[in-house]
RNA sequence: GCCGGAGUGGCGGAAUGGCAGACGCACGGGACUUAAAAUCCCGGGACCCUACGGGUCGUGUGGGUUCGAAUCCCACCUCCGGCACCA
């Protein structure tokens, strides 16, 4: 009798056997064939189930990829800065790198008892300097060419903790640890300058054919591509004055332009805001300045308190016509010119503050026939526009842009929501950005023999507020790599997207030292074939990730200018939440998490794999559920127990239609495997196996010990990839040697599945009447006379008008009378 | 508001123009047991009829295309996600 099947026994022998013999170990120096990766990790600590979902998906179809003979490159690293390891460290007095690592080990220790092999060799941590060290060179890189620069930028500014918030710490307009009204800053700030990819990020995406349209749309938003007009207004009576650009997408509206708006940070403020107005306009741009930036973009609120008269006009060049200019803090800085035509007859928003200021509305576009809206936006003929009327929309802009550049007050002009990226993080954990400021020579990158600029180890943290580099002597004293004088060096770290944004890059060689990566093994190697990662990263990581590749192909450096070839974006895992009661996202604040020890030692790593797996289509939100984890184990429990069904069969001849049936049934689950693993579905895929299951167990008392033998080892080979442990057990106790991992991916006949009877379908008037079993393959005249026979009954006495066949699928009789 | 995705038994889901509900969960019945658990077997879309058979309806709603629609088209409803005074 054999032993009950005990995965607690049985799964660390696996593991350790797996790791020792380096199944997964891919030699990168060798010809490409496969790169998989799984979006690496920020190491918080604990994994729930939610997150296993990824993982065991990909290491799914890593052994299954293993398995057909492939060579593949299937690496793990950790996004190791960040702001928890810091917060951590203020909390409870531990370094930010001690917290870091143990909790790296943790989660290593947590992919290992999952069953999840990954290429440990080539294994990289962020916050290592042998890795942000060519963050360094990158950037500087990157600024000898203007790619990064340091420019000026309104922050969340908190006075009393004297430091830069993040959008998540400004609560309520407060901040969130001393609840003083927080502020918007100008401060000195490093941007790289993602905005001169705007245009190439964009079209990269329509040639991305193996990604969500989900995420594609979603970054086509982001990057907010708008085509229109830009052209520069003059402020009546004032020839100091220089004038102030507008840029619109509607520049055949113009003749219906009743105002215009400044934003409240534009630099003429000050200059047409007349003496008597002075006052107002004071009080309310000194209002906006406290406001977020979210309040200020929140539709709430009363239009009416929301701008302010400066008591200046501005000449509308095409009427000739002078227009009040005012202030509106919907209006902003960083999008076109900070300043706008406002057209209240084709424009919502314009037709509401014209509405709530008293001003003229004046139509420009004809609506159609019963229009009873406000604003009209749609396309119609012009009207009151002079030289324009009777033009349809886009013949009228064309015609109107073309008419500025004859004036030679405006052009054409594409604006893009897209802002560049801000990386300065006034914070201890992350990557220093290597330039020092010299009195002398200002602002001087540190030279490549010089980097990395490590981070100092003299910190305590929560000692002062604010940036602790800042506080570091030993950190901010440098030299001048210009003239050797003292310098202080930049305190400000990177955002860690930074790290993440050519990773992918660095696992394919990442013991080389002298140099960011090894430019011909990484030709080799990229792009990145498969990616896994949640939808979560669909604009920041993605995008900031295709620009980086993008900058280093201009450089030279990697072959492809779009890094990873398919998307594969896993959906949440959901349960019933302990605040709400709805279901939501498996997380620690919802008090809803699986935390997958508790689960493993009742039932084991394969049974959470399985039902993992099993559960839904991998792409699509999910709900956890006890009871399908208990499923699960039955049925690994089945496939345990057929061991004794094969021993029971020894030296049994069997029933010949038993085993013809068994067989087909194998090859049938086989193909049904291999086609849907390949689509990414192992719920059907783990489906066909317990058909297969069920199928050994029927033929159990019947067949022979060949065919149940040769079905079981299939059957253990097929499911392999979702349940490791369990079908390695197994496998040796059939009596063969090595691993499963050796053993070949099953193969089917698809020439047996072809010569199997068929079933048709026979319709009357598109009615199921009856279904005949037929042999394959029947010509329109054979299966229909073989269905008309057993349609008879409905066909008496009718005229048939018309006969449908589709070979092997059904025939359709059309009758009349 | 705009853009995407989805709506199928009691539940998770399967089927992407051709037998709706594979597979699993839950449930009901039976076997085994002193009993229970575990395990195994059987049954489950709804309604109707002249009931070991047969019929009608059925994939969010209403229409359309087709011999035939969960699947394609049009309109609408609901839910989820993204963007949102972006000029």
């Amino acid at each position: 009798m054999p032993e009950p099947y005990d995965p607690q026994k049985i799964e660390p022998i696996w593991q350790e056997y797996w790791a020792r013999e380096r199944f997964a170990a891919a030699d990168t120096t060798a010809e490409k064939d496969l790169y998989m990766l799984m979006m690496f990790p920020y190491p918080s600590g604990d994994l729930h189930v939610g997150h296993g979902r990824n993982y065991i998906l990909g290491d799914c179809l890593f052994r299954m990829f293993l398995m057909q003979g492939r060579r593949v490159l299937n690496p793990m690293g950790w996004d190791a800065f960040g702001l928890p390891a810091e917060n951590a460290a203020i909390k409870r007095s531990i370094h930010p790198r001690e917290w870091t690592l143990s909790n790296i080990e943790r989660m290593k220790r947590q992919f290992r008892v999952w069953g999840i092999l990954y290429d440990w060799d080539k294994e990289i941590a962020s916050c290592e300097p042998t890795y942000y060290r060519w963050n360094q060179w990158l950037f500087v890189r990157m600024l000898e060419r203007g790619l990064a620069y340091r420019g000026k930028s309104p922050v969340n500014w908190c006075s009393s903790c004297k430091t830069v918030l993040a959008n998540e710490q400004v609560v309520n307009g407060g901040c969130e640890r001393c609840g003083t009204t927080v502020v918007q800053r100008d401060l000195e700030q490093w941007f790289l300058r993602i905005t001169a990819y705007a245009d190439r990020l964009l079209e990269g995406l329509d040639r991305l054919e193996d990604w969500s349209e989900k995420v594609k749309v979603m970054q086509r938003n982001w990057i907010g591509r708008s085509e229109g007009a830009e052209f520069t207004m003059r402020v009546e009576g004032r020839d100091d004055v220089e004038g102030f650009s507008v840029f619109t997408t509607r520049p055949d509206t113009a003749f219906g332009m009743t105002f215009a708006v400044l934003a409240p940070e534009h630099p003429l403020v000050g200059a047409v805001t007349t003496p008597d107005r002075r006052a107002e306009v004071e009080s309310f741009v000194e209002r906006v300045r406290h406001q977020t930036e979210i309040d200020r973009l929140s539709t709430e609120g009363e239009v009416s308190k929301r701008g302010v008269f400066t008591g200046s006009y501005a000449v509308n060049p095409f009427t000739g016509r002078p227009v009040p200019i005012y202030l509106a803090d919907y209006v902003l800085m960083s999008y076109g010119t900070g300043a706008i035509m406002a057209v209240p007859g084709q424009d919502q928003r314009d037709w509401d503050f014209a509405t709530a200021y008293g001003l003229p509305i004046v139509r420009t576009v004809q609506p159609p026939e019963g229009w009873e809206g406000q604003a009209y936006v749609g396309d119609g003929p012009a009207i009151n526009s002079d030289w324009l009327n009777g033009m349809h929309k886009a013949e009228a802009i064309a015609r109107a842009t073309a008419w500025l550049e004859e004036q030679g007050i405006g052009k054409g002009k594409v604006n893009f929501r897209l802002r560049d990226w801000l990386i300065s993080r006034q914070r201890y954990w992350g990557t220093p950005i290597p330039v020092v400021y010299c009195d002398r020579d200002g602002i001087v990158p540190v030279p490549d023999d010089q980097l990395p600029v490590v981070l100092p180890t003299d910190i305590s943290f929560g000692a002062v507020e604010g940036n602790p580099l800042a506080h570091s002597p030993s950190f901010l004293a440098a030299t001048c790599p210009k003239c050797g004088g003292p310098a202080r060096r930049e305190t400000d770290t990177m955002d860690t997207f930074m790290d993440s944004s050519w990773y992918y890059l660095r696992f394919v060689n990442p013991h080389v030292h002298d140099r960011m990566f090894d430019v011909d093994r990484v030709s080799d190697w990229m792009p990145v074939d498969l990616y896994i990662g949640g939808i979560e990263h669909a604009i920041l990581h993605l995008l900031y990730a295709r620009f980086i590749n993008k900058v280093l192909h201009d450089f030279g450096m990697v072959p492809d200018d779009e890094p990873f070839t398919v998307l594969f974006n896993q959906g949440m895992i959901t349960a019933k939440s302990a605040t709400s009661g709805k279901l939501e996202k498996m997380s620690k604040s919802k008090g809803n998490v699986v935390a997958p020890d508790a689960l493993i030692a009742r039932y084991g790593a394969d049974t959470e794999r399985v039902y993992t797996l099993f559960m839904g289509p991998p792409e699509k939100e999910c709900e956890w559920t006890d009871d399908g984890v208990a499923g699960a184990h039955r049925f690994l429990q089945r496939v345990w127990a057929h061991q004794d069904v094969v021993a029971a069969a020894a030296g049994r001849e069997g029933d010949a239609g038993a085993d013809a049936r068994l067989h087909v049934k194998t090859h049938e689950v086989t193909k049904r495997v291999h086609d849907d693993l390949g689509r990414y579905h192992p719920n059907t895929a783990s489906a066909a196996m317990m058909e297969l299951s069920n199928a050994i167990g029927e033929a159990a008392e019947r067949a022979s010990e060949g065919a149940l033998r040769t079905a079981y080892d299939t059957l253990l080979r097929l499911l392999h990839p979702i349940a490791p442990h369990i079908t390695e057990e197994l496998w040796r106790a059939l009596g063969h040697d090595g691993s499963l991992l050796r053993a070949g991916w099953p193969t089917f006949d698809g020439e047996l599945l072809a010569r199997q009877q068929v079933t048709l379908a026979v319709q009357v008037n598109g009615k199921l009447r009856t279904t005949i079993q037929t042999a394959p393959g029947l010509d329109a005249e054979a299966a229909g006379a073989l269905a008309h026979e057993a349609a008879a009954k409905w066909l008496d006495g009718k005229e048939i008008v018309k006969v449908v066949h589709v070979p092997d699928r059904l025939v359709s009789f059309v009758v009349r009378g």
